[in-house]
DNA sequence: GTATCCCGATACGGCACCGTATAGCGCCGG
DNA sequence: CCGGCGCTATACGGTGCCGTATCGGGATAC
């Protein structure tokens, strides 16, 4: 029926869903456990997130996840709640280990195009946010962090605040269409080649001086 | 049971809910209706696409749905036909009514901040694509379309291939991001006035010379 | 006026998922 | 060694959607 009490250590940031099937011969499947889970299968879609599905994803059943959560919205706000962690804070926190400005815009780049399975969940979610109306706040809160800190960024590079701003849009909605590329034409960046020289060209045009 | 013979004039490209309800009180519904509001419906995200709830949005019972679909799948792909057909051939078409490709390539930054029920259904399919295989091949010919659209105008300005290329990426790319920032932040850009701004500022940037 | 075509209404069985209830089992503290 | 805690298994009723079948009725053609 209702919550327990939250276990101390946060186990590890995203979490694969093997490791957590592994953990699972052991205590047992904890909140934070289900709403890993939940958060992979957000790249199926939001729609594609299911109690049952996730039950069999982790090879249970059902039985235990309303002891954590309360319905399916619970779960998904779990998840979401996660994914803002992990697309805000801790993205900007790897960032802010580098000393300079155009130093970090360059490693921004850099992991924009690592692209792991972030992106499908992105764009899951930026798509679910169109027809389930809970979902907004979260998107809308990680990205005008994002949106924030790049102006910050390119403040720190000298622009003013109007040009900042519009540099930051610019590079943020590079970043997002080529997560929307990879996914609708997976192949156009495949080569080592082209990727390569297409980050150069980007870096290029999105650092200014 | 079985498909009748179509109807030879093509009706309209991208009637509203509204009219095709309208045009319901007259002959009955059309394939070309069905298709049409199943377009529309994509913008609530691909699973939301069911032949039940097209009919609840059309006023009538899906009886008559079978009689043009053999199933939701075909309807999916009706639409989707649909839509790459006027994301890609409509939308080239109009462009090519302008003679210099600098000017094309200003027309289509205006035509593509000037986002309509569009975005939503774009990011949809994008989204759905993930997990539905059956988008993928349309998705992929649309975006390799596009881009090779875009490749063409760089070119058109006396870019080199590698060059055409990178720049015909960026642009595309900053246009997708443009939709999602649409969803995930409409206030970011709802003043006319940073619109407008940025929109300067992205055809400074993506228009070479 | 009647036959046919086109399309809508209704009814049915099946499936996937939801949320609830209840019982069971391993483990750990006392 | 035993009672409760943490979690799982099982079972149930309800809902929404699917695809099928069948009937009915209006428009049109002749």
């Amino acid at each position: 029926m209702s919550r327990p009490t939250s276990r101390p250590p946060e186990p590890s940031p995203f979490r694969s869903i093997e490791d957590i099937r592994k953990r699972h011969r052991g205590p047992g499947l904890s909140a934070e456990d289900w709403a890993d889970a939940a958060l992979w299968s957000l790249a199926e879609g939001v729609e594609a997130l299911s109690v049952e599905r996730l039950s069999r994803g982790l090879g249970v059943t059902k039985g235990g996840f309303y002891w954590h959560f309360k319905d399916r919205a619970d779960v998904l706000q779990a998840a979401l709640a996660r994914w803002e962690q992990l697309a805000t804070t801790e993205f900007i926190q790897r960032l802010e280990t580098l000393p300079d400005p155009k130093q970090r815009l360059h490693q921004l780049l850099a992991l924009t195009f690592d692209l792991g399975p972030h992106g499908k969940i992105e764009v899951a979610i930026v798509a679910g946010a169109a027809s389930d109306p809970s979902i907004q706040p979260v998107l809308a809160r990680v990205s005008q962090r994002r949106l924030d800190y790049l102006v910050k960024l390119y403040r720190a590079l000298g622009l003013p605040a109007r040009e900042a701003r519009n540099w930051a849009l610019q590079a943020y909605s590079t970043y997002v269409g080529l997560l929307h590329l990879a996914i609708a034409s997976p192949e156009t960046l495949s080569s080592s080649r082209a990727r390569a020289d297409y980050i150069q060209h980007v870096a290029r045009t999105l650092i200014p001086a």
